[in-house]
DNA sequence: TACTGATGTGTACAAGTGTTCACTAATGTG
DNA sequence: CACATTAGTGAACACTTGTACACATCAGTA
């Protein structure tokens, strides 16, 4: 009757994985997830679950490696849309905040993960972040903007503004998906936080250490 | 033979949250504990917890108000000690990061609670830090530094100080406690950080948007 | 074709879960 | 003192949980 095949291989790898990311966008938190309650979630057999995970937090890894993916996308977006420097925090902010919309799952894992039970998954989403601020530092270098920052302070204004913008998920986050006014404040206070910091960084040579 | 009657008012119900604290502090993430787990944890019966709190997000609530005012000690302790300007910001993030080490627990918990699962708990820390950070702009503006920003721009300001901090804190608790080096990096990155901010604020009117 | 490995299913079990109930003892109030 | 309230206890309930085992089915390979 039922079929006891995969239809693809790793199929009910991917059901797993999108359950998990269901149940963590319906607002429940990864680290109160169970094997049972995701395998249900995915119409899957308990059992199933051990045929590709070795338990949640080894799930919780390769959600990690998938939101890797979804970070580059974004990234590679913002590369393509974003060519005046002068509109650079405004576009690449909306194009965050239209990607946290669409991923909003995704997200809610990564910012649970960096507070989360997992010390695997935390060390994943910060190596994560880390990777996006230098690749971020790389554009900036590229776009010859902030020339007379040595590298290393490059590379902190970068981590302060990706950290700033990583903490705006917890603004979008909680707001309902529905409400574009509310988004629309997030937006516009994040693109002042990253003005602010940049306009810092502009002068930061006034204040050499 | 076993006491069954308090000893103090209210004894139990502080075992109950030092015992969710606790097991916060040994790396359990909150939303994962349970009513069976935290009473084992305080040396009482499951039915004990009744008593005090209806479900486990009530004593995260009340976790929080606790919180609030380890918060205001910790503010207290620093408009005491820091008098005058220039040192502001390394002894404020000093501050910051001895009370963190000192109540790790308690702030693990705030960290978790920023993208946990009750909406209320997570409201309830979003309330704190909004109120930490109009403090923080009062203060600034009785200090009479950052005179030339609007109010509106100073609040902006020190809600970034207060975010960028605050995440400071997944650096902090990541790191073992008695590894003094890596405290102390994060200590000069997180102080770093505030100092881009403020002379981004001392230059902002150059960008008044 | 026969074998092997990967992936699926159903059953089973011991342990742990939240919650209710009836009971007991100390405390504060009239 | 009598009495209502509060805060503790233990036993019991109906579920849920993680995990193990034996088995079935397909895909690929020799």
């Amino acid at each position: 009757m039922a079929d006891k095949q995969r239809r693809k291989p790793g199929e009910t790898r991917e059901k797993l994985m999108s359950a998990a990311l269901a149940l963590v966008g319906k607002g429940r938190h990864f680290a109160s997830l169970g094997i049972r309650e995701v395998t249900r979630q995915a119409g899957v057999v308990p059992t199933s679950f051990y045929r590709h995970f070795r338990n949640m937090d080894d799930l919780g890894l390769q959600l990690v490696d998938e939101l890797g993916l979804v970070l580059r996308r974004m990234m590679r977006e913002a590369r393509a849309n974003v060519l005046q420097a002068d509109k650079l925090i405004d576009e690449s902010v909306g194009i965050f905040i239209s990607h946290a919309r669409n991923n909003r799952s995704f997200f809610m894992f990564m910012a649970q993960g960096l507070a989360g039970e997992s010390r695997a998954v935390q060390e994943g989403i910060r190596s994560e972040m880390r990777y996006f601020a230098s690749e971020l530092a790389n554009d900036l270098r590229r776009l010859k903007v902030a020339d007379h920052l040595s590298d290393a302070d490059l590379d902190m204004t970068c981590d302060l503004v990706v950290r700033s913008v990583a903490f705006s998920l917890t603004d979008i986050l909680v707001i309902s998906p529905e409400d574009e006014y509310q988004e629309e404040q997030v937006r516009k206070r994040t693109a002042r936080f990253l003005q602010l910091i940049f306009v810092g960084a502009a002068h930061w040579n006034s204040r050499p250490e």
